[in-house]
DNA sequence: CTACCAAGTGATAATATTTATCATTAAGAA
DNA sequence: TTCTTAATGATAAATATTATCACTTGGTAG
């Protein structure tokens, strides 16, 4: 794989970020950077990372987001105002490696916990 | 709400089946049944059904598929084949409700793993 | 330093999935 | 049986993604 330009900034606004971004708004970001840079570049090259294992892609209402941060954690989906939040836990890391003994392996940051995030929680109440 | 023949069949659809079906293929299992039955009535109802709560939705690689069984239990999702899976896992369970205790409440059936599953697993080696 | 090749880009078109609109049909209560 | 309104089906539109291809650029070999 070669360098890009365009790839390496699309890298870093997600590691620069603790939001998960759609393609569309990654695409906004990198407009203020590189003005005539293409949606197409964005979504070939989210695809590439996110192949390479250097982002985590997350299938959020039938759109793609992306993780920039690699580390071991989860994702916290609310059901509510869809927003997506990181979630860490060292205990529920040892069970998802005691899941990787029955037929199934989990990937290394792939659990989403689908539910009620404390916001929405404290709106209703 | 009010009876409707098709919303009743594509409940059963979900409910006799152990796959995660996607709209198209629950429409196509329908005209097997309901011969003229329209793609949009498929959407309404699948949308209707999974609002209260009859059934499950995942989102897998920007497509909603539907789960049809509301027992407590997980999905697994292959990163490599595609395949989804009912995953049962009481211990899970109690964690899933732990979680509750912090500032977040999975739905019952929120949890979705990705992963490499044990055929794909075989394949490679 | 230059020429070259292939990866990467951007413009455009095509595809896939979902949602909106609205006239017609049918559930089911009065 | 009549009436009200939810539900349907046909159609069009919106949204998200992928495919194509001529042009550009990274970077290596001469």
């Amino acid at each position: 794989m070669r360098y890009s330009f365009q790839r390496e900034h699309i890298l870093q606004i997600l590691r620069n970020s603790t939001e998960h971004y759609s393609v569309e708004q990654v695409h906004k970001e990198l407009l203020k950077e590189i003005p005539n840079v293409s949606l197409m570049t964005v979504y070939r090259n989210l695809t590439l990372l996110a192949k390479k294992g250097d982002i985590i892609p997350l299938h959020i209402n039938n759109a793609v987001h992306y993780c920039g941060d690699i580390n071991p954690h989860y994702h916290l989906e609310c059901l509510s105002c869809g927003e997506v939040s990181d979630f860490y836990n060292s205990e529920l890391l040892t069970k998802n490696k005691l899941l990787d003994y029955e037929d199934f392996s989990p990937a290394r940051n792939g659990i989403l916990f689908r539910g009620i995030c404390s916001d929405c929680k404290e709106a209703e109440a």
